[in-house]
DNA sequence: CTGAAAGCGCTTACAG
DNA sequence: CTGAAAGCGCTTACAG
């Protein structure tokens, strides 16, 4: 109810001075020994708590970041949204969580609000459906980065945290192979970002060198986006109506669990029928049946290296390396090991 | 670079005061056409941002809030933060996402951060370990409501967003009952919060109405906290070395999971064997095999209608009712269902 | 070692 | 319809 106390309060009730307060506070100049203890006396007493947004204010800063997802209920970007917070705090700063649902609209409205709040940095942890935005944070010239995914706005090369995807598809692929793999499928949602395109380019890759053929047949590419799990469930029936697949490479996890489950309903066994792996290793992937071998992504680091990336940026260090580049890795379990005891690394 | 423009840089373009730019932003005077078109074209061509920090100062706002949970990456809280972080905007309020990790230090530092960023409410989505956490919250007077756990401090009864969970266990044993359960078991993790102790509350009430007896060999209660899955594998092992368990109420979905997992690796059928019922329907149940029976909570409302209560108190509205109960649903998969043709509700 | 003064970028009575 | 003035709660040269 009645108003919080300001400087002026603990400064009179301290018989001092505002300004000595503040440097009691800031240790900006050195006060006596009495005069500071009479003025940290009078703020405890009065449970003063200094307000930021009047130093913010005068300081032109205000410890903050936003991070930009479209939707923190997914495993993925919670992971990630951990790493981000965590590594803010650390730093000194606190996080707006921004959740777009995929809605340009939205996307341009965070980033203005951002901006007008005085956010000091974003970190975008996707890519944006609406390409002018970044354009549009650019002009506002508000230090930001992208996670898992890059973008060149009027040749400024936008800082990025990325994964090596064309590495994880060969991963993948080596893998199939080394299992026993003769005819694999690729399965995928629409190819709407460079990330998926990136990991389709890097199947085909990787299929040249083992020395596969890859005919249409063979591509199970959605047209249009929805829920993973069904997409997947529906492509499951495509892929056993083709007849001769007997190894299903799936863009994420989600993707892959949604197709075991047709396959599981028309009684096809995997691994032992078809062996198939996933993308992201989602905590799901460990606990479905058969568990799912999949290329992991080390999220957590992935949102840490993207925070000290931007407090770089922000700070003003010119930054050696503005394009830093994580390595997927392969995780086996059951989904494409047939004979468990038999297999070796 | 060369710094933001303010109002002051828009008003000599436009050739008119400051105030004027204000009151044409903000509508807060009747302002001539002409007048308002220069000022309109100026803000356009120096790209004008308002800066929220000031405003904010003046008014004494700052349209942000707080949601302070103990871990983002969980299938529970981050369906809570969706619902916070929509219905917040919706208010036009941007959302402080603060992770605990259920560090005690950290949840007083938190608090004291965002007083002093001046959040003008904080929706808190757990127990809080520290208890005198809320009190010093109430202390600094800064709106704040609860979310799945309650408090009173000094009398205030904290706001809060409840589940009757004595409900849900209600709903729990009254399935295991009707599919044919003959010796139910309540497996745990420690009841360190008041949710888990009326969890087990609902569970003996439960018991007693439908006649079954209770006695400590029914009991798996884990005495010290660590990952939830590997809990329910533990008791797993404990409840099969019991031998006459035929059905398993598992306080949580994570816990049941673990618990699967060791029936499966021993033989144990579910639900031929044993049945199981888990709690909080997380993602994961529907997706594990089989498929896991468990109470609902409406997770995404709750973060919604947790921020209407915040926002009525941040409005000091009075509110008629600061206690908000909501009510958990059974959901019935395959897990408690042996023939599930002959099923009937 | 301490304080008077100016200013951060806005809003908001109050005059005219 | 428009502007001069005060003030939000701080920081930061600058005097003394």
């Amino acid at each position: 109810m009645n108003r919080r106390p300001t400087m002026k309060d603990v400064a009179a009730s301290a018989g001092v001075s505002q300004p000595t307060v503040s440097h009691v506070l800031n240790g900006t100049a050195s006060i006596s020994e009495e005069v500071t203890e009479r003025v940290l006396k009078a703020i405890e007493d009065l449970r003063y708590v200094p307000n930021m947004v009047a130093k913010n204010l005068k300081q032109k800063k205000t410890d903050t970041i936003a991070f930009i997802i479209p939707d923190i209920d997914s495993g993925y970007y919670a992971q990630l949204a951990k790493g981000v917070e965590e590594r803010a705090r650390e730093h000194g700063f606190i996080t707006f969580l921004c959740n777009t649902f995929y809605n340009p609209e939205l996307e341009s409205r965070y980033i203005m609000n951002l901006i007008q709040h005085k956010a000091e940095g974003i970190v975008i942890g996707y890519g944006m459906v609406k390409e002018e935005v970044y354009r549009e944070i650019y002009k506002y010239n508000i230090p930001f980065i992208i996670v898992d995914d890059s973008a060149t706005v009027e040749r400024y090369c936008v800082p990025s945290v990325e994964i090596d995807n064309i590495k994880g598809s060969y991963l993948a692929v080596q893998h199939l192979h080394d299992a026993g793999a003769k005819k694999l499928c690729f399965a995928s949602e629409p190819l709407y970002n460079k990330t998926l395109r990136n990991r389709f380019e890097g199947f085909k890759r990787a299929m040249d060198e083992f020395g596969y053929e890859v005919s249409q047949d063979q591509l199970f590419i959605e047209s249009v986006e929805y829920n993973k799990m069904e997409m997947g469930y529906s492509i499951g029936a495509k892929i056993l109506l083709n007849g001769s697949i007997d190894a299903v490479f799936a863009s994420s996890d989600n993707l892959a669990v949604g197709i075991m489950k047709r396959f599981e309903e028309h009684n096809v066994r995997v691994p032992d029928d078809i062996i198939v792996i996933g993308y992201d290793d989602i905590p799901l992937a460990k606990l479905v049946t058969p568990a799912l071998t999949s290329i992991a992504q080390p999220k957590y680091p992935m949102g840490q290296m993207g925070v000290d990336l931007l407090m770089s940026i922000i700070k003003g260090q010119d930054i050696k390396n503005k394009r830093i580049v994580m390595e997927p890795s392969l995780i086996v379990r059951k989904s494409t090991i047939r004979n468990l005891n038999a297999w070796r690394y």
